[in-house]
DNA sequence: GCTTCCAGTGGGAGCGCTCCCAAAGCGCAC
DNA sequence: GTGCGCTTTGGGAGCGCTCCCACTGGAAGC
């Protein structure tokens, strides 16, 4: 009845000896496949009990060519990208989905060279059944080893300037024209953006948005004025942004960390939001409720993105082929605007 | 010269034949071991790049009993907990430890049971060669499992009630000591403190330095006003604690989120910070730089938390025997204390 | 009575790598 | 010429699991 603690592991075959059965009806047992008797498989379920037995995964995934993991590469110049909690939402959705079809999640910060050759090396070397790649800029080295890779990828985003096999993205283009044609409909006419990093195709998609509201509007659009999702980065836009044009009215900011330092900027000028500037963000992540005011924002599903990345990986691991999604997004209105 | 992509992966066997070796010369000229001369040693280079050879890491796994992976688990009731930015920067600090050592990172989310029960099959089966687990409340399973392990453990924060052979911690009865010190040399005298959740040792901990601090000074310590590290949470026990005693003018809060919360319900009863209320935060996380006003807080060195975590781990996989570690922690002065 | 079928069983051949060890090759001192 | 010690080499035995397949025996069908 003690469960001794073995000092070695005990193998399949020992489980077998001990249950007076062989190998295969013990790996059966396990595994809980047909064809073993109740009376064996009681008997090795004691034997595994006894010996404190616990399959190798390693072995196992040397047999089934299964690893039993799933790797979420995040692409990036340098690793502090991460730090936006836009990922951890991701992970947990993913890391649900990915509970449920019994894969671990395996983390790849890729933002080093040395990041990027190891993840080569991952796919290469067959670390994980399959893999989602995030955050991808221009030309990213991750784009052509995706390509090479001989495992499943999906990606969460588009990258910029091609339509990969099988994606996840969420509407960029429908929620920015929705959060500027807000500011319009709120009697803004000096709409200026602040956009996210155009070597993105999020950043992209989100500028076209605005810039589609604008023109439909028949008011000018503004040029891009370009920061890195960073609060800091918006801050220093919103304020290049006043010094150039004093009478900007509205600003619809590429996410809510920028929209957060815009939000400071308007603040430290004198300026009141909204009466004086009014400012949409895009996420709808923590920040947004915290910030003062309150931020009116264009809320995506995070964690649905992760789920659905991930739910789509199963699939293609399943041997199945699903279809792209692209996730919805919706205008959440708060004080800012 | 062409790398045909093929169909199906090459074998060592196959590389060894096409460069005229054995498979045993093979392997040590790809692991860069003696004992190989070097004309051989070109012939398997060139064989491993017309074939375009990788070695199946699960095979490797197998033969030298090493996953090249390690785990992060995170424990927590609800998936929601890892949404903290804080982990974020442990998974950076981790990640680029683990990258220099070359192994890979595994994310575990153990916030249901499910995800506890696949925590353990992990580490049962050696799906990994060690684990770094944080954010144990009292009694938590992990504990447990974390015992039974048959492979290193890294605590991140110390669990609840017991001392671990390996963890790294930061100091938290210091820094919420230094934060109080700080409230009551600004001449505060009702200083109020949110608690983190009392069943971590963290949130414990923070208590502890506080009330230190307040009987150090001869003031009576506030008995525990608990949060759970949550922004809501902080102004739920601002609110609390403003009911029942209108007249506190300084408030220690156990993290930035909870400090947050309560500068908002502060500002929406009326009161200026730091004027009337002085808050300190812990964490020193994006969030306290973003808050109105910008938060006085204690830094905490997140990333070498993970760091550290990540090298202590590795040296106990190479059968080193590191000693526990337990970092500073600083208090950084803004506006709102 | 015979064949047919199928649940139950165990042997054995992998999966692709590492690493031990015996053997071969070779220079050099005696 | 012999012996010693070194590097280099390749065969083979694992690592611990899965899965194919051949075999058994009892129930069902004729």
């Amino acid at each position: 009845m003690a469960e001794a603690a073995p000092r070695r592991h005990p193998t399949l075959d020992e489980v077998a000896e001990h249950a007076g059965v062989s190998r295969s009806v013990a790996s059966r047992a396990l595994n809980n496949a047909p064809h073993v008797s109740r009376a064996k498989r009681e008997a090795v379920e004691r034997a595994v009990r006894q010996l404190g037995y616990a399959r190798n995964s390693t072995a196992r995934a040397l047999a089934t060519r299964q690893t039993g993991a799933a790797a979420l590469v995040i692409s990036g110049e340098d690793p502090s990208i991460f730090a936006d909690p836009f990922f951890a939402r991701v992970i947990v959705g993913a890391s649900a989905a990915l509970d449920s079809a019994d894969l671990h999640l395996m983390l790849c910060l890729a933002a080093s060279d040395r990041g990027r050759k190891r993840v080569e090396e991952l796919l290469r070397s067959r670390g994980a059944d399959g893999v989602m790649l995030m955050a991808l800029r221009e030309d990213d080295p991750l784009t052509r080893m995706a390509d090479e890779a001989q495992m499943p990828v999906v990606f969460g985003g588009r990258p910029v300037g091609s339509a990969p096999r099988w994606y996840v993205d969420v509407d960029n283009v429908g929620g920015a024209r929705e959060a500027t044609e807000h500011l319009v409909s709120l009697g803004r006419r000096r709409v200026a953006v602040i956009c996210g990093r155009l070597d993105t195709e999020a950043g992209r998609a989100r500028y076209r948005g605005y810039r589609d509201a604008m023109l439909g509007a028949g008011l000018d659009p503004f040029p891009p004025t370009e920061g890195d999702f960073t609060e800091r980065s918006g801050a220093a836009a919103m304020a290049a942004l006043l010094a150039e044009h004093p009478d900007v009215d509205g600003v619809f900011a590429a996410n809510d960390n920028m929209a957060a330092g815009a939000l400071r900027i308007v603040r430290e000028t004198g300026r009141r939001v909204p009466a004086d500037v009014a400012v949409v963000g895009f996420d709808d992540l923590a920040v947004a409720q915290v910030a003062d005011p309150p931020l009116t924002t264009v809320h995506q599903p995070v964690e649905a993105l992760g789920r659905e990345m991930a739910r789509m990986l199963v699939a293609l691991v399943n041997g199945q082929d699903p279809t792209p999604l692209v996730l919805p997004t919706r205008l959440t209105v708060r004080a800012s605007a």
